[in-house]
DNA sequence: AAAGTGACAATTA
DNA sequence: CTAATTGCCACTT
């Protein structure tokens, strides 16, 4: 049997992330949850920020506050609060 | 390896 | 209601 990758917590996050459903949204306490890290909703944000993967949907990712947080692609870009607003997210 | 960083969260004022 | 503070965890350098 093949022995199990032990995905370090960043690829756990990027996994959850990339597994968001259009029109949906989850929290940063909810994915570190997820990976089994609870609390370590800081740690997540910190991945998403340093993370390169445009596989992961990261605007789909808000705060526990209802708020949407940060996001890189400000740079020219919009606001996560666009994207999720087309995506079927009202807030 | 150690120190610093930050896209958060909860509490207090 | 908003602003400021503290605690927390994993990543980056």
């Amino acid at each position: 049997m093949i022995t199990p990758p032990a995905l370090s917590f960043k690829e756990i996050v990027k996994k959850i992330v990339r597994s968001i459903p259009s029109g949906s949204v989850m929290t940063y306490s909810e994915v570190a949850h997820r990976t089994g890290r609870p609390g370590a909703s800081r740690a997540v944000g910190t991945i998403m920020s340093r993370n390169k993967d445009k596989n992961v949907p990261c605007h789909r990712v808000i705060r526990s506050d209802g708020k949407v947080g940060g996001y890189n692609g400000l740079r020219g870009g919009k606001s996560k609060i666009e994207l999720l607003r087309k995506e079927g997210y009202l807030f």
